[in-house]
DNA sequence: TTATAGATTGACTGATCACTCTATAAAATT
DNA sequence: AATTTTATAGAGTGATCAGTCAATCTATAA
């Protein structure tokens, strides 16, 4: 790991414990093992690190995203998939996945960029308009469909990382509710 | 308002607007009309007032869905009531629900009492156990139930406040996702 | 009327923090 | 080899903030 990544690991394991608030930049210099002025270096500001770590560990969840992405699959098993790869990464990577949603709940998410917005969208996106097109989906706006998505996944994610499951469990589980899911929301 | 009321008034939005970090007491205290030392007459320290005023909601949401609660009614019925009841307050109370979001990714949650978590979530656990008593649910387990519906709320709520719909369709919506959501739980 | 307790104030403080600045070393470019 | 650019360090700084404190006010009880 070069310093920027170590500045980048060590916010975030900080900022996942502490808060935003509760992690000086001082602190993140020490655990990433650098100087002060390194940090200031390669993060203008603290909020751009903040805004910065946030769309750097959207970049790596989509990355994950886009390996099982298989343009020969029915849309079902697209979005299976997804569906599926996103649960799998969150629970690899769980302070990721923490951190990415209190960052949601926190003002810096005003500061993400549109196009940073829309990149990390985009495949959802695609998915559901087709899924619309293709006239899979019971008659429900395109917006809500993508929101009760949203919704189920952080669902069911709460729910796995609260039992101690097997791995083998886990996936089962996965396998279910995106049964339950699908059937909900297709005719 | 008392000077306690107009605290918490004035801590809710301002740490809506700017966060945890971003709203010193001092601020808070203005808003609020009051002196500085005054806050600290009613709360010991900062965290203290953070964790009452996430406690006080809390309350608020609970005395609101206790209030349509009718012990005559179905089960099914009795859901529906919390269901809608929850998502009425959530748009009724936009700043208050973000907090309840905004809170419960921060730090301060581990600092909530554990008499105080579960008088908040007493009723819903309560109806969830009748409903896997007299077997309505699916074979599924019963956090994973209600891990479910929390985000399935969760997803719905987002929609609703993303959009400019009537009052009426808005109703209208929460009708039809209890249905989804109802139909997906159950046998 | 007096005594006591609680409420309220706002100036003050010690600590902390984000960020700067200067110096130096390493790397890249000419 | 000379020069410029980038990386790194860490002491230093001005501002800010949570929380304190002594003084005053208010209300109730004795």
């Amino acid at each position: 790991m070069n310093k920027e990544e170590e500045i980048r690991a060590a916010a975030l394991k900080l900022f996942v414990e502490f808060g935003f608030h509760g992690t000086p930049t001082s602190k993140i210099a020490k655990e990433a093992g650098v100087a002060n002025g390194t940090l200031f270096h390669y993060f203008k500001t603290k909020e751009d690190l903040i805004v910065a770590l946030y769309n750097h560990t959207k970049d790596s969840l989509n990355r994950h995203l886009l390996e099982t992405y298989n343009a020969e699959n029915t849309l079902k098993d697209k979005m299976k998939n997804i569906y599926v790869s996103s649960l799998e990464w969150g629970l690899a990577h769980k302070p990721e996945f923490y951190f990415i949603q209190q960052f949601h709940f926190s003002p810096h998410l005003a500061k993400v960029s549109s196009e940073d917005i829309e990149k990390q969208t985009r495949l959802h996106v695609e998915l559901l308009r087709a899924g619309i097109s293709e006239n899979i989906f019971k008659p429900l706006p395109a917006q809500l469909i993508s929101s009760i998505l949203g919704g189920h996944v952080y669902g069911v994610y709460q729910y796995l990382i609260s039992t101690q499951l097997t791995p083998e469990k886990k996936a089962e589980m996965i396998e279910d509710t995106f049964g339950l899911l699908w059937a909900m929301l297709t005719k």
